[in-house]
DNA sequence: CAGATGCGAGAGCACTGCTCACACTATGGA
DNA sequence: TCCATAGTGTGAGCAGTGCTCTCGCATCTG
């Protein structure tokens, strides 16, 4: 699945992670029959939570509805997750390595110079994540659940989409692939200042701003078509969707 | 208010609603006190209401607790509204008013011919109605609230912000700025059929298409941001938008 | 003035997240 | 091997939710 190791296992340490390491916790192989025991009630409760968000949606995740799918009572679930919130945190961070995964493995699919194939495997591997999981989606990258604040453990998996993007674009400039360079004037280049920091050295001004645009046009294409801001007026939203991904790719030079 | 009238008209013909007009019904003026009682507490109800989305968000809006707010029963709220879920739709549908007065404001206080300060004008009304009621803006542009189907009432309000961005484009066009025309394939240019249907005729499918790719970088940068997905990288986000929305507009052609 | 209609109060149902005291059991040290 | 400890499931209970229904009282209409 690894692709460009250097300049990828680079902008990882950057990023302040591993690539393509779930970043879900994974406990040290259970011993005993009550951690082999509790582990797989987790990923029972994990799973059935999964099932009833993809039906209800996030406010309609019921614990007591989640308890009684499993046979068990209400308070059991809290011996596993201390609230209702953490449960939610729990099905976010397999959400965001789930879209991860399908992005990270759409761009190994391709061959590693042929850029703009990368970025359109990337896209509409995304999108087809997206169609598929909905309320996932829409958990992660939606509008945030009320009186809900995204923990810390939530930052990493959220950046696996669009690290893998930020790689393409580094792997293009790092084969001489020069995209056309807009002009970014002094004050917009001094906000990157953090940005450019967790980013590879070498990625000009233009490039960044061309690539967080580029981010920006393909979550808030998948956003708007979820949110059903298309429906009867494109007809058909694969061959719009590949079409702005193409002109936006190309935007950035991608070839 | 009104600018480039015939125009916006046609358009506005096009889109069966009446520009410049609330779409929240508004009942024949009330005659008996009865009925200005009834006015006013299902006014404040609305008002109360969106008081508590803002602080609590849509799913914690809470029947009883806009009813204990205004020192009525909780029962006594479904003689205004038959379900929390009538008084979502309400909400929204001024929400998208809401926006959409800003966004036509915003374009009228400008000279007609100035199109992209057209466009970087409707284009910060929204972002800082966004950046003011946030949880009013995911309540329409957001991730829609699950078990909830919006109903016919809150479409039409829903295309003013589109609306005035798509003015500009055709006011510009019959001005006789002729942005750059971007190749649309045969596929995509057939996708578009419905919807040029609905515009007014004379807009190029490449403008067409440019239009919609500047509204998605519209509303999706502003739902990323809301979700914080700009947090700890770029520095002022206002400097930021400016001129991502300027380098939008300057793709449109628009000057 | 009388009947119809509108409206607030209050009880009640089924549901939610969450807590707690209670039993039971598997675990690991003496 | 025994036993204290820690982990786990149970069921009752609290406060909250949307919503329904019946009951009285006020208001409007013919």
């Amino acid at each position: 699945m690894s692709r460009a190791v250097l300049s990828g296992e680079y902008a990882a340490l950057a990023y302040g992670m591993l690539p393509h390491v779930s970043t879900a916790e994974t406990p040290s192989a259970p011993r005993t029959a009550r951690e082999r025991a509790r582990a797989e009630l987790t990923r029972e409760i994990v799973d059935a939570a999964r099932r009833q968000l993809a039906t209800e949606g996030a406010s309609g995740l019921s614990l007591r509805a989640v308890a009684r799918e499993l046979g068990m009572v209400s308070s059991a679930i809290y011996r596993y997750f201390p609230s209702r919130d953490d449960l939610l945190t729990r099905l976010i961070i397999e959400a965001y390595d789930s879209v991860g995964d399908a992005a990270e493995a759409a761009d190994a699919a391709v061959h590693p110079h042929a850029y703009l194939e990368r970025w359109l495997a990337i896209s509409h591997a995304t999108r087809s994540w997206a169609l598929a999981h909905p309320q996932e989606w829409a958990l992660i990258y939606g509008s945030p659940v009320p009186g809900y604040r995204a923990p810390e453990a939530t930052i990493a998996p959220g950046t696996r989409v669009s690290f893998t993007l930020t790689r393409v674009l580094y792997d293009a400039r790092e084969s001489g692939s020069a995209p056309a360079s807009l002009e970014v004037p002094g004050a917009v280049s001094q906000t990157l200042t953090t940005l450019r920091a967790m980013l590879p050295p070498g990625l000009p001004d233009s490039l960044i701003v061309g690539g967080l645009m580029a981010r920006t046009q393909l979550f808030g294409h998948i956003t708007l078509e979820l949110d059903g801001q298309f429906a009867n007026s494109i007809d058909d939203l694969d061959v719009f969707f590949d079409h702005i991904m193409r002109v936006t790719g190309e935007s950035l030079a991608l070839a």
